[in-house]
DNA sequence: ATAGGCTGTCGAAGCGCTTCGACAGCCTAT
DNA sequence: ATAGGCTGTCGAAGCGCTTCGACAGCCTAT
């Protein structure tokens, strides 16, 4: 491996010569400047990451908290991840991958050895434990997500309060005025994600607010489940024309099963979906929808974490602005017969 | 920040006896043992990553390199990833996540710099730019896939030509003659994955030596297209009873049209997936698939890789055995008119 | 003509570990 | 009784950087 004193030897310079010409913190002359760069291209030096680490205490590294579960969300998950990782790269910070397996103890073992100089969390729930370690640790860390208490603690999200209330009225402008709610799983809400229960408080809100009738089903992914929860929603309010889905795995066994009992999408029935766009292209009815920006919650996280390493930025609360595209899939609601 | 210094003198040690404590790498007294570790949990030390690596020249970093393109098996990766890091903090190492971005100069940088003391590529193609550079460092490497040339390379992956095989004897078991391929978007054929140039070639040498017949169109996913490339086959071959679909965006989408046009799963036709466990179980009908076993293929590449920096463990290509399950999509071929 | 201030470069110290050689003190074999 | 070998511990060197203070050499303002 070649070293810096390499290149210094190389350049005819000392080694803090070339440690300024790599850092630009002082002047250095345009041509000491070409020489050296001359000489770690030459060389192909590349700085060791770990002495540099310890002598600047600086990893230049950002860990990433994702969740252990694999079952749920996991496209926008390897989208943020991937969003993380590449923004991180054009700021020259690399990305550690954390799993939430190890839970607060991951936090104590980046923060205490120095591994990383900055943390993301995702899939943070409303009462986290790990959050009293984030505030009382001066490393800075940004969540993605919205836990209860967000003091001390800097967030980017989507703003599922009004994602909820953009779909109630994008239905409600098109004259429905009963509508269905296909939530996610049950086991999402006994966890108090925050976003499940922000996009319910948006939906309820604006509903109440502009007189229509809600219902709001938990659903599991998948054919079955899916068939249960429909059934039991045609028995309770059979004049359900507009359904809000959250839940990914419920949107194609909801579009199957309405084709099989001859409601058409969007003659019938309409259906807005929260969920990433290429669900919404790829579903075999092209789907009204709400996106979660993804990417862009990652290059947010990571700018607002880069700028609190700058010593610029302050902890703040970032909710996106929540946008409605209208696809194929919702309509005028249907003529009272 | 606490320091192995503070540690030694908590514990009324020398440094270097608390630097034997934590490796293990000379015997230490139990009475000094007890005492060493006390102090290290009462201080709340953790080793300096940047010191340890510098001194030892060890990051203890594992760095895997994840496609950037979130278009496709998203799942897959997302859980091989998961698994990865997993494993290897069982191991003790962490996990750098690198976006295919920098192609080469990722490899060269993390090489370079010590950054990573071995890599997992995710997602090689068959003639891989980052292949040479692999075999000529020693860094050790594992990958999660399989070139055109292995030589010199260790390499996980499922025996996709083994999984192809399956599925055409599956479904000639049960009687059916005309079996459709559908495959892979063509943009995956064009890049020359070699997972779906392998699984066709299985396919089609088992269809040979049974004597069945065969047809594989690729398919992007998405309800239009699979409409298309469903249309153009069932005119080709009308007798087709038997289906193969490798892309998971297709698999859904190709069961609403066989609903649609009242061929009923398994009494007119059979489908076979090859695709995640949890496609396969939420689709709306059970489907009989092979699974890609994305946690094992992860584990294993990081077993091999710790084997390797331990000094075990050789170049070698490990390909899994797949798995058939049988579930509700699959029948025997229904009888000639 | 000269003081004072830049600009560019160097040398040395230090970051917090690991690891090597040394050796005190004891045990065991003769 | 004594040589030789363990066992457990220490001190020092070194890993490859960054950063601080020093200062030579020049320029500018008076």
């Amino acid at each position: 491996m070649v070293t810096l004193a390499e290149v210094a030897q190389h350049a005819g310079v000392s080694a803090s010569t070339v440690s300024y010409v790599l850092s630009g913190k002082r002047s250095i002359s345009t041509t000491t400047r070409r020489r050296v760069e001359e000489s770690i291209r030459k060389l192909g030096y590349h700085p060791n990451a770990g002495a540099r680490a310890l002598a600047s205490s600086r990893s230049n590294i950002i860990a990433l908290m994702v969740p252990l579960r694999t079952d749920m969300y996991v496209p926008v998950m390897m989208e943020i991840a991937i969003a993380v990782a590449t923004t991180a790269r054009t700021h020259g910070y690399d990305v550690l991958l954390l799993t939430g397996e190890e839970g607060p103890d991951a936090v104590r073992r980046v923060t205490g050895s120095g591994l990383a100089d900055a943390m993301i969390l995702m899939d943070v729930e409303l009462d986290d434990e790990r959050l009293p370690l984030l505030r009382a640790t001066d490393q800075p860390s940004v969540l993605i997500g919205l836990p209860a208490d967000t003091t001390g603690l800097t967030c980017v999200d989507l703003d599922f309060k009004a994602t909820g209330a953009l779909c109630v009225e994008h239905l409600a402008t098109l004259g429905h005025r009963d509508i269905a709610v296909i939530g996610e799983a049950p086991a999402v809400y006994e966890r108090h994600t925050g976003f499940a229960e922000r996009t319910l408080d948006g939906l309820r809100t604006r509903a109440r607010e502009l007189g229509l009738r809600l219902l709001h089903r938990p659903c599991e992914g998948g054919y079955d489940a899916m068939a249960a929860t429909l059934a039991r929603i045609l028995d309770e309010r059979p004049d359900t024309t507009g359904f809000v889905v959250q839940n990914e795995a419920a949107v194609e066994p909801l579009l199957a099963l309405l084709r099989q009992q001859g409601r058409a999408v969007p003659e019938d029935v309409s259906v807005v979906a929260v969920c990433p766009e290429q669900v919404a292209v790829q579903a075999s009815v092209r789907l009204t929808s709400v996106a979660v920006p993804a990417q862009e919650m990652g290059r947010h996280a990571v700018d607002q974490l880069v700028a609190k390493l700058d010593g610029r930025g302050s902890d703040e609360v970032v909710l996106l602005a929540p946008e409605l595209t209208v696809r194929a899939s919702s309509g005028p609601a249907p003529v009272q017969p």
